[in-house]
DNA sequence: TTGATTTAGTGGTATATGCCACTTTTGTGA
DNA sequence: TCACAAAAGTGGCATATACCACTAAATCAA
């Protein structure tokens, strides 16, 4: 090797995931920005849009994501009126959440920006290497490292 | 080409990097718990060490973060003891970090449990697929997204 | 030398996310 | 039916991360 990497950073799988979503997210959020969402609450109110007055679990599970983690982010929305939740009359433990009318049109508003934030992404990246992107992303979120605990002794 | 939306979430690609990234964060960060650090954490002191006594605003550069945000960061690490700043002789604006001795025992310590997670990593999605993924990070993490404010048409 | 500007960090505030303990509902088996 | 286990969320606490306003130090300009 000619050249020493300045650091192994670009070695870790976790570290360069991390690093580029710090990168593109601030990017998305910049171009969101005029609507007063970040990225993370505009993929979550679409989300929310998309699913049936999905449940919270669903929608979790859905995102990968933490279910405590995903009430902690719905709050800021509900207090701005955009999400209301209300219980499943079937089963009270379950709770669905779905977009207030101000939520529709604050969606309306901030997915033009996200079509402007994501088509310029598309052209800086290129449309193969943004599908190929999104497709192994998609594919190692849908994996199972599923193992037995490092140094666990039973 | 506009017809129903797949699973939605799957076409923006901010949402799949941040999907897969909490998806891959709670695996390393799984493995590394024995040593009671995060994966960022274990990031961060890995940087730290490599570098030469790197400046804030350097190990933020590297790793595309927020200076603050890597201030705030470095706080727990600096309460337990792991690393230690200092004011840079040359220009007391600066301010530099290492690691203490009892940092790089620690650094030691899980860098042993990174291994694993990176291997166990590597054998699921395999060596190629994994070592192209981190490349197209690399990639899109050095990118250049200038936006001119939305004035042209689209 | 002095005042304006730039550079490097800090602190505050807010969102993003995860884990754990705890509560409420359901579902189950004796 | 009743005690217990399982399921779905909530709240608290801690870290991750960003932006903004502000301070301190170094630079530049006149």
């Amino acid at each position: 090797m000619s050249k020493e990497a300045p650091s192994g950073l670009t070695l870790c799988n976790n570290a360069m995931l991390r690093r580029a979503t710090r990168k593109i997210g601030q990017y998305y959020d910049d171009v969101l920005a005029p609507s007063g969402l970040k990225a993370t609450q505009q993929g979550l109110l679409y989300q929310i849009h998309v699913g049936n007055e999905p449940a919270m679990g669903a929608i979790a599970a859905s995102l990968i994501m933490d279910l405590s983690a995903l009430g902690h982010t719905l709050k800021p929305l509900i207090r701005d009126g955009y999400v209301e939740t209300f219980a499943d009359p079937a089963d009270r433990r379950v709770k669905r959440v779905r977009l207030t009318p101000q939520g529709l049109v604050k969606l309306d508003e901030v997915m033009k920006l996200w079509h402007v934030a994501q088509q310029r992404f598309e052209a800086v990246v290129g449309k193969d290497q943004a599908a190929n992107l999104r497709a192994v992303l998609d594919d190692i979120s849908a994996l199972d490292f599923d193992m037995p605990p490092a140094a666990s002794s039973e």
